[in-house]
DNA sequence: GCACATTATGCACACGTGTGCATATAGGGG
DNA sequence: CCCCTATATGCACACGTGTGCATAATGTGC
């Protein structure tokens, strides 16, 4: 029913041939005829196709951003990035969260390919290899944001999770701090493992034990999952001064527990996050977190796929970019405790 | 490039016609020659270009979403519903936010409008009679979540504001406070003022005055919205014993501030949030919040568009849907101080 | 053995746009 | 006045799929 070309050339008098060139601004159409097509267009409030002139072009405009959860304040900030910058550049994307699904991921790697996006996002998302292959077969350039295996993939963007566990950590030393825990995410992956990374290095810098008794883990990284973690380091025989968490929101997690069983923060432990979402500063006590840098984040991953899609770079060349965040102290710590530590009740 | 029917119409030596219906599923081919497309189909790796196909049926299977601003914990689960309940159904959606920007939501509209979306959803966002209507002509079925004049169209699904303001209000009440403050939303529109219509509607039932001293507002919805209203209830010569704030992400900003003053929650002030984001049950004290349906709402608007699409549901007749959420009573809030109230610095 | 119904398949066009090539028109130089 | 070039426009086909109608093949009844 909406208005065509082919309406519009019937009026002008011309073929719709001409009409398409005239509006597309193609060379060699005459400046009068131009003006009086384009006044046509307007009158009738004509809007062009993109579907159509996707068929023909074979190229759709639109990408896919696959994502493991919705509902996650990290990824959230990564997303504006990735929209501010495919929207200034005339694209529009479908957003799928996979929920760590199998079955899901498989039928959003399926939908994507049968909508023909030009390129895919894969966003903190452990797509399947088998997947990746799938979607290289159909050509589809992928950049991966912060994934399993960063270094299998051509394009992938990640930031520099051994150096913020060695910050956070570092900054607990110099507090004073000499037993310190650290709460990973049990479903965190690589994520997880290299902020351990860091934070191992810092201690061994600073010449202090590693105590394995010390590091657990959370079954996921939400804030129940980090309080979950803290009633594990509460069921120690003596509570840690410092506890370094994956995220904010365990550190949240963690928090909330820690002031249920009396033990505050940062008097009696001090707490880290990761990521400073935007409620960070806000929660009591603010908490001392590692920036990550997720905006830019996405707005570097949609720039590299925008130039693989334009052709600037090259698909074959393997191009991958660390970001490094930097430490974001607030009250959350503190210097340990002066006359011993905080024991706890088992 | 990718695998065509008329690729498996050459090799199954049938014409392209034959492999369309059989792949369909379409009734009078004969069984053995479907699966023998099928089988071809499946060894070729083919996929169906779903763009093509809504060329020619005029659906693109395609919904737009339309939000305010992505980085938002109440969005994303409403975000989360619709996700779920679309990708049910075979839906894919493009997402985009407007930041307010009128110049950007012209360019959703458009956008949205040249990609022949099927749908719309607009979530908690004002975009304008004018751009609606263009949706409109369009023939658009258009869904509004939570929007400023949900009467105004047709069909559009919204929570019950003013009982929310007047549950949280009544709760307060209840713990035997008297001078309770409202802290709004000054960018909240409509939402913002049922939450204050619903306030005020407990007072009066109570008996108790309406302050219009006590009524203040933030600058917006976020954490740091919510702290520049806590500074100026601080300004009031004396404090409120109760805050009902406009969301939760504006009461963690109240607690943040009230708490650098050295005003304890609950003891000295109660804060009551809404929305029930994910992190209101770990903040610091755990945030008394009224508990809205997010994914329900998300997942309610979704149904309604596919119903519009699918012909079971009328563009013409109205259809207003009104959830309602309900109290979810937490530790920051308790019966007023005994002996007077907080006094202020100011 | 012929008319007819039934089943299986193909032809040709459509959806809205883009593009290589041909063609029509105009202008200029000799 | 003719040839050539430059300019402006149209024709016809393409992109990948779906569909009404025609047609071919097969079976059925008498």
């Amino acid at each position: 029913m909406p208005v065509t070309i082919k309406d519009i050339a019937k009026i002008a008098g011309v073929s719709h041939t001409t009409v398409s060139r005239a509006l597309r601004g193609h060379p060699g159409i005459a400046p009068e005829t131009v003006a009086r097509i384009k006044k046509i267009a307007a009158e009738l409030g004509y809007i062009p196709n993109t579907v159509a002139r996707g068929l023909k072009t074979q190229r759709s405009g639109v990408v896919g951003v696959i994502v493991r959860r919705i509902v996650d304040p990290f990824f959230s900030e990564v997303l504006n990035g990735i929209e501010d910058t495919l929207q200034a550049a005339g694209y529009s994307f479908f957003l799928s969260s996979s929920n760590r699904d199998p079955e899901r991921e498989k039928t959003i790697v399926r939908v994507m390919s049968e909508r023909r996006v030009d390129g895919v996002i894969v966003c903190s998302s452990q797509v399947s290899e088998h997947h990746r292959r799938q979607l290289e077969r159909f050509r589809v350039p992928t950049v991966l944001i912060n994934n399993q295996a960063a270094e299998e993939s051509a394009h992938s963007i990640y930031h520099d999770d051994v150096y913020g566990g060695w910050a956070v950590t570092h900054h607990l030393i110099e507090l004073g701090h000499k037993r310190i825990a650290f709460l990973g995410n049990a479903r965190g992956g690589r994520t997880s493992e290299e902020r351990l990374r860091g934070y191992k290095q810092a201690l061994s810098e600073a010449g202090l034990p590693i105590d394995e008794a010390c590091i657990v883990s959370g079954p996921n990284g939400l804030a129940e999952g980090g309080a979950e973690g803290a009633r594990r380091l509460l069921a120690l025989p003596e509570l840690p001064t410092g506890v370094v968490c994956y995220n904010d929101v365990m550190a949240i997690g963690v928090m909330r527990v820690l002031a249920e069983h009396g033990v505050h923060v940062p008097a009696d432990c001090s707490v880290t996050g990761f990521d400073n979402i935007e409620l960070a500063a806000y929660v009591n006590p603010p908490l001392t977190t590692f920036d990550q840098p997720k905006y830019e984040l996405g707005h570097q991953a949609a720039v590299m796929l925008l130039r693989l899609l334009d052709g600037t770079a090259d698909s074959d060349k393997r191009d991958i970019v660390v970001l490094r965040g930097e430490l974001c102290p607030r009250e959350s710590t503190a210097p340990p405790p002066e006359n011993g530590r905080f024991v706890t009740e088992g």
